[in-house]
RNA sequence: CGGAGCGUAGCGCAGUCUGGUAGCGCACCUGCUUCGGGAGCAGGGGGUCGGAGGUUCGAAUCCUCUCGCUCCGACCA
């Protein structure tokens, strides 16, 4: 993409009513533009990253089947689980021109009950994932912090109906491992915290938690477990107890939200280790058994030929909220440093002598030899100054950057530089070619 | 929803107390010079002051109502 063709409104200057580092960064780098208290539109800087998460998060989620509900919902369906009356004013209730009573959804459990028990009948169809990338609205009372905390917000909601409680807790367990490597690849380091369950119900759940000064949970935690990686290694989810076993590894260590905090047994964590903080909540998981298939009658006949409500369990990924925590765990003073994970561009290209035949040329073959290697670069052709060009780059956030001056071409060079360690090295354009495509070979 | 504050040019702000017909920086446009970390000089365009009503010879400024946004608190992916 060439900057001159690009909607990229950028702003020198931080806009008042943005408080946190990840909500100023976002309107500064021209990703969002907000059209009401929590409500935002997504421009295309923006969109592209929430787009790089969202295939990350799809890519994870591997066999569940995908499927897409409404935003929009009757109550009478919320009505069936008792839930029209509980939810309170946080969901936003409408009437349609018959009125019908409808509502914005704030979550699916019910609608995905109503989907199941309309197809499914028998134990043979099970275990069964569905879930779908939606956006929700939840009409807080106080929208803040950007897309951290907005009312109108992208989330991938997804669903588990299992024959009994063991297969149940697996698909809990698989849905752990799942989401631990869906943080990773995002670049994040996002522990399971044992949680409270609100308003979705039911007695098992973990909450992930990004930890950052300006996060909104606090978090009582052994700091062993922020050491702990999936890394590589291989993981068969149909292998219960292998995949118990890694949940056990990434849960034992004392990790817990102040819900649910203990302070007797957070005493007995080695105090060199004991650590209390503040968290980002970027996705949870809940087992809850047959609390909507019971009041909503979704039924399997199991092979000894019984009728029994089937075992659910829910996972939620604040898909549009990971911008901010990324943000909020990955930047400096100059601006974003995205993670290679969800970077809207693999890679920068920064012309410092616009109209210069040798630096365009040297431009437009760096840009056609990374294309060809399918890394679409962003090229700076603007006829700005290099300073100008360098804070751009540096407040967008993308992990590198080439420099091409007449300077360095003069010495058959341009300058390779990561925007996390700043440092650069001065390389052919062909080994800058090959380098990038080094990097981006293993993430995307 | 309770408490506090703010709406003046695309963005950040001054002017409001002590009414007299709107200003600064950035951005934008033109020209010249500059050109490896948000350039300099000169010239220029743009707002009727969130909205409605009222007081007054006269309202951004005073009064009433209203809409929106932000911060603190209680709730939440």
């Amino acid at each position: 993409m060439r900057l001159t063709r690009y909607f990229l409104p950028v702003l020198k200057e931080n806009p008042a009513e943005a408080q946190i580092v990840s909500h100023r960064y976002m309107l500064r780098a021209g990703m969002i533009k907000q059209q009401a208290a929590g409500i935002y539109s997504w421009l295309p800087l923006g969109l592209r990253v929430l787009r790089r998460i969202e295939a990350i998060v799809h890519e994870e989620q591997e066999r569940a089947g995908h499927i897409l509900m409404p935003t929009l919902q009757p109550a009478d369906l919320w009505r069936e689980s008792g839930r029209y009356d509980d939810y309170g004013q946080e969901m936003l209730r409408i009437k349609d021109r018959q009125e019908r009573e409808m509502l914005y959804g704030p979550t699916n459990e019910e609608m995905i009950t109503d989907i199941f028990r309309a197809h499914v009948t028998s134990y043979k169809d099970l275990p069964l994932t569905l879930y779908h990338i939606q956006w929700k609205f939840r009409d807080e009372m106080r929208p803040r912090f950007g897309v951290m905390r907005g009312r109108e917000f992208l989330m991938k909601d997804g669903y588990n109906f299992d024959v009994d409680r063991d297969a149940a807790l697996h698909a809990y367990n698989r849905h752990m491992v799942s989401y631990l490597r869906t943080y990773e690849r995002m670049g994040l380091t996002a522990i399971p915290m044992r949680a409270a369950s609100g308003p979705i119900g039911g007695d098992n759940t973990h909450e992930f938690l990004v930890l950052a000064q300006t996060g909104e949970s606090e978090v009582f935690y052994d700091d062993r477990v922020t050491a702990l990686k999936l890394g590589q290694r291989e993981i068969d989810y149909d292998d219960r107890a292998q995949v118990a076993e890694v949940c056990r590894e990434f849960t034992t260590l004392y990790a817990r939200t102040d819900e649910t905090h203990d302070q007797a047994v957070f005493d007995q964590v080695p105090e060199a280790h004991r650590k209390v903080g503040r968290g980002i909540e970027v996705g949870q998981i809940f087992y809850f058994g047959t609390k909507y298939s019971e009041s909503m009658g979704a039924e399997v006949t199991t092979a000894e030929g019984h009728k029994v409500p089937v075992e659910m369990g829910s996972h939620g990924i604040g898909v549009s909220r990971l911008l901010g925590a990324i943000i909020e765990a990955s930047h400096d003073d100059k601006g974003i440093i995205w993670p290679e994970g969800v970077t809207p561009f693999p890679v920068g290209i920064v012309n410092l002598k616009q109209g210069d035949a040798a630096a365009d040329a040297a431009c437009e073959g760096l840009y056609k030899a990374l294309a060809a290697k399918g890394l679409e670069a962003l090229y700076d052709d603007r006829d700005e100054r290099a300073g100008a060009k360098f804070a751009t780059m540096d407040l967008i956030g993308l992990p590198w950057r080439i420099t091409v001056g007449p300077r360095g071409l003069a010495n058959g060079v341009v300058e390779l530089t990561s925007r996390r360690t700043g440092v650069s090295e001065e390389v052919s354009p062909e080994a800058a070619v090959a380098r990038i495509a080094a990097i981006y070979a293993g993430v995307r």
